[in-house]
RNA sequence: GGGUGCUUAGCUCAGCUGGUAGAGCGUCGCCCUUACAAGGCGAAUGUCGGGGGUUCGAGCCCCUCAGCACCCACCA
């Protein structure tokens, strides 16, 4: 192909890499030449990846870094393995969140949403959204995710779909429409979980439980008809005062022999004066409390069904701002349920139906997004019906269609399907996509595409839209379909929904199997019959260097920019503490700041930082990331770039073996490279179909920097100073492609400084092409494992170390050289003249660092230090402590010796030898075996040393 | 109250279908040997959470106990 030498200069490269400009340069060549694009062939095999689409006005996180990294590891694979990869993300609207940042900043101007009214409201959002909106995605491109963002980009922004745009909107109307006809979306009135402070229903996945120290009271309701058998009353038992006022009955255990003969009749409710049955449930546990329960069926979830089954009625006696209603006696009305709890039990207790009050642990309820005491609240809300859903959903996961890695994690989602509940869409937000639906002034519901369809439905009617909007979440679930282009029907949408789903893998936390993973696998088979991922990779949490959950108050956060870039210690301690509000949290962030990063963060690179990543993935459910690995992977892409300079710094003006004509000779070594080369391409290959990253990122790492640096460079050292015309051709020409293979290997971890040194190294290869990301990814070519040469350089090794360990022990400086003679270490049993070992010593004599080095059939009779390893034996011809040197063999028999007796013992026992396979068996007998010879060996060293 | 995961070198973690305990960081020597001090060479370090069992053989399989983490659940 190429006839001339090339001049390659190293020159150009720096003596250690700079991630930074490195970083700049090739991102916007890449995404502008459209390497990120999918193509439109279909007869390639599609690659795809549903990004979870992080919400839209937020900014990047280690969680996300962690997660895309995998994501664009796994897409730059199989881009260069020839797949049609199409990696296919967008942002989210994230309703709640991001209209609480909104209606905050309104607060700092003193405003309500409410004195905004909506519509100013919804274009307040529009404006942050697209001020801020580019953010996350700008951070995505500095860690190098070779994202297609011009894939469902109808805003144009090149960011990709945005939940709540045009297209998006409309395919949720759609499955709106299509769901309520179907009549698995209703209308009903229902308890739900309330949030008094955003006045919203929320789902139940959104309420977190949390122990909590409370009080628990005990209260007498006193018989409607006086004492009875000498009480006055019953005691029940509550930890929430305040929502008496809406009780409707007392209810016992039908089984409880203390108050079976008082079912039916009746209590005055204090404070009240209301008359309540006493009821019999089983719901009611006899041995906790007293056994009575005030039921209260518009206020708690178990005194619902209770209600229900009795037929009782449901009294709310809160305002959705969670203050005491009408319903309620006077003196309590427009009191904070909590004032209102205070006077209901100073006036219980003045009426002397306040009994006790004891400490008592309960599970408070509290909602995710403000932390309130949600309040379940007897309201109108739209809902999903999903138990069909659900079992589909199983389904898919039982049979296969959808497999999880790790696969325990299926057992949570399985959980969750087998226990789901309807499903709570309603929010009574602004910020979302508003409910299809519209009333007629009787309250007839019209569920329609849009206002002029519902209209049509009324017969003309004068209709009003439902102000709600819809849960986050269901839009989200409908991504895998819709942003292929569903419910179209063109070309292209069939096209891509055929290419592109199911999609490949879905990468994701577990906190969102259930609000997001669950919901797609059940809507994406609804409306497509298809699953919407094959595989669902459920990635760790990443936590700090101590496994503590990262967070703000903690100070504990790390910004993968930070990691990328770097950033000083006083800047990084403004920036932990800035937006703490309380003082307390803000000194916890400055003394972690001060103990874990004192002088700040310096800057590893986004190669660096994504190797750490991939490193570091775990399959379990937690990544304690630690810093210090993060600068040793630096060390690591340094090491690469060194290797680089050094190949390009040897061949320059050089054949590099291009030229077919000229004789190429390979070594031991070169063989023994290019072997190794295979092995390691073939583990990678294994690591990614398992989803193991860890393995990936350590099999490139090893390779790289134990096999190629460690041994293959300094043995081609040798071979470039030695060998002739034809062995050094080789040696450059092997120097050049596996460096060129390793890059090519390294390519989807660590993008950019691959990409840097493959544009210098891969003509020197023969190769072309506009970019790394391009090229073939390496498959292993098992006929090139040449195992005798892998014997061969094992056997080097084995030497060499014995040697540079006598060397250290003699405590031998490194530029102290000195002569060393070699013999075969079974010499005397079969008068071995060891020429065999003769192709060693050039590369022991450099590597061991020895003046000279002769073969010997016979190693001199002399005090000197001697090793045994590789079937050799090597001495040091320098003056010896004879009494330390004795010392120093004494202990290494006795260390054979032990090995030996262990070994022994073991081949001794019948048991072993009849049952063990033979396999072992011969195994042992020659490790044993290799023991003794090296122990003989050493013994009659020692003798002869004693013997002076 | 159920469920899941974890417990291996000082720290963070690997250890494939059971067959000689590993890596990175840290530690200790000796070195600025012209690819790399973000480096080289060498070294030390583990009753694999406790106990029991299966097996010729257990970090790995089984039972049991303990600790940690997370998830689900309505106990007034």
């Amino acid at each position: 192909m190429n006839d001339a030498p090339i001049q390659a200069s190293a020159d150009e490269l720096a003596k250690s890499f700079d991630p930074k400009a490195i970083e700049a340069h090739w991102y916007p060549k890449w995404e502008s030449a459209g390497h990120f694009k999918h193509s439109d062939n279909a007869a390639t095999a599609a690659y795809s990846i549903q990004l979870p689409p992080p919400n839209v006005t937020g900014t990047l996180h280690m969680g996300h870094a962690f997660q895309q990294t995998l994501m664009d590891t796994l897409i730059r694979y199989h881009r260069m393995l020839g797949d049609n990869t199409n990696w296919i993300v967008g942002t989210d609207h994230a309703g709640i969140a991001t209209q609480i940042v909104v209606e905050r900043q309104l607060q700092t101007e003193g405003k309500t949403r409410h004195e905004l009214g909506r519509e100013k409201f919804m274009e307040r959002v529009w404006y942050w959204k697209r001020d801020s909106g580019a953010t996350i995605t700008r951070q995505m491109r500095r860690l190098g995710d070779s994202a297609n963002w011009d894939y469902a980009d109808t805003e144009g922004d090149k960011a990709g779909y945005f939940t709540m745009d045009e297209k998006m909107s409309a395919a949720v109307v759609e499955v709106f429409n299509r769901l309520h006809e179907q009549g698995l979306i209703y209308r009903g009135k229902r308890l739900v979980h309330w949030d008094p402070v955003l006045g919203t229903a929320v789902s139940d996945l959104e309420v977190i439980s949390q122990e909590e120290d409370g009080k628990i009271w005990e209260i007498r309701y006193d018989f409607a008809d006086g004492p009875i058998d000498g009480l006055a009353g019953l005691m029940v038992a509550t930890t929430r005062p305040e929502t008496m006022l809406g009780d409707v009955a007392v209810a016992v255990n039908p089984a409880d022999d203390r108050y079976k003969h008082l079912v039916g009749k009746q209590v005055k409710l204090p404070l009240t004066g209301r008359l309540i049955p006493i009821i019999a449930d089983d719901y009611v546990d006899k041995e906790f409390g007293t056994g009575c329960v005030k039921i209260t069926p518009a206020h708690d979830f178990n005194d619902y069904q209770v209600g229900r089954r009795h037929q009782l009625e449901l009294i709310s006696i809160l305002t959705l701002d969670a203050k005491i209603n009408d319903a309620a006696p006077g003196v309590y009305r427009g009191l904070d349920r909590f004032e209102a709890r205070k006077q209901i039990l100073i006036d219980l207790a003045a009426q002397g139906h306040l009994i006790s009050e004891k400490k008592h642990k309960l599970n408070v309820p509290r909602s995710d997004r403000t932390n309130t005491i949600v309040e379940p609240m007897l309201t109108d809300q739209w809902f999903v019906q999903m138990d069909g859903l659900a079992k589909r959903g199983l389904n898919a996961v039982a049979n296969g269609d959808v497999k999880f890695y790790p696969e325990h994690w299926s057992a949570t989602y399985n959980h969750w399907l087998t226990n789901i509940q309807d499903w709570c869409i309603s929010r009574q937000l602004w910020w979302g996509h508003q409910i299809p639906a519209w009333y007629d002034e009787e309250g007839r519901i019209y569920v329609a595409r849009n206002e002029a369809e519902a209209i049509a439905k009324s017969g003309g009617k004068k209709l009003a839209r439902d102000p709600d909007v819809l849960d986050t979440w269901f839009s989200s679930a409908l991504v895998p379909f819709t942003t292929l282009g569903w419910p179209n029907d063109d070309a292209k949408t069939q096209a891509d929904l055929q290419a592109f789903l199911p999609s490949s893998v879905l990468m994701t936390g577990n906190d969102i199997i259930f609000f997001w993973v669950a919901r797609m696998i059940m809507m994406t088979l609804h409306f497509t019959d298809k699953v919407p991922f094959k595989d669902v990779y459920i990635n760790a949490m990443v936590r700090d260097a101590e496994g503590n959950k990262m967070s703000k108050s903690k100070g504990n956060t790390l910004d993968p920019l930070d990691l990328i870039d770097g950033i000083d210690f006083e800047s990084l301690l403004e920036k932990s503490t800035k937006g703490l509000m309380l003082e307390a949290h803000k000194e916890k962030a400055a003394k972690y700041v001060k103990k874990n990063f004192p002088k700040g963060i310096p800057a590893y690179g986004t190669d660096a930082l994504r190797f750490t990543f991939t490193a570091l993935a775990p399959l379990s459910m937690t990544l304690n990331f630690d810093l210090s690995r993060c600068e040793g992977y630096r060390n690591f892409c340094n090491k690469l770039w060194n290797a680089t300079r050094y190949v390009l710094m040897n061949i320059e003006g050089k054949d590099v073996g291009l030229d077919a004509t000229l004789p190429v000779s390979l070594s031991q070594a070169d063989q023994w490279i290019i072997s190794q080369l295979q092995r390691a391409e073939a583990d990678v290959a294994k690591g990614f179909a398992e989803y193991r990253f860890d393995n990936v990122s350590t099999t490139i790492y090893k390779f790289v920097w134990d096999e190629y640096c460690d041994w293959y460079v300094e043995l081609a050292k040798v071979q470039l100073q030695h060998g002739d015309d034809a062995q050094q051709r080789g040696t450059r020409r092997t120097l050049v492609r596996v460096l060129e293979v390793m890059l090519r290997l390294a390519h989807p971890i660590i993008p950019f400084i691959t990409e840097e040194l493959w544009q210098k190294i891969a003509p020197l290869a023969g190769k072309s092409g506009d970019s790394i990301m391009l090229a073939p990814y390496p498959i292993a070519q098992p006929e090139k494992i040449d195992v005798a040469a892998e014997q061969f350089v094992t056997q080097l090794k084995a030497i060499t170390n014995a040697t540079r360990n006598l060397r250290s022990e003699m405590q031998l400086s490194p530029a102290e050289k000195v002569p060393a003679f070699v013999c075969a270490d079974n010499a005397e049993a079969n008068s071995n003249t060891g020429e065999h070992l003769q192709a060693f010593l050039p590369y022991v004599q450099a590597l061991a660092r020895l003046s000279e080095i002769s073969l010997v059939a016979k190693l001199p009779d002399a005090d000197a230090a001697v090793a045994v390893a590789g079937g050799a034996r090597v001495m040091l011809k320098v003056e010896i402590d004879v009494a330390a040197e004795c010392a120093r063999l004494s202990k290494e028999s006795a260390k054979l010796a032990i090995e030996i007796d262990k070994a022994e013992v073991k081949l001794t026992n019948p048991a072993f030898a009849d049952k063990a396979p033979p396999a072992v068996v011969a195994q042992e007998r020659e490790r044993l075996a290799g023991f003794k010879q090296k122990y003989a060996t050493m013994q009659a060293q020692l003798k002869k040393l004693a013997a002076t």
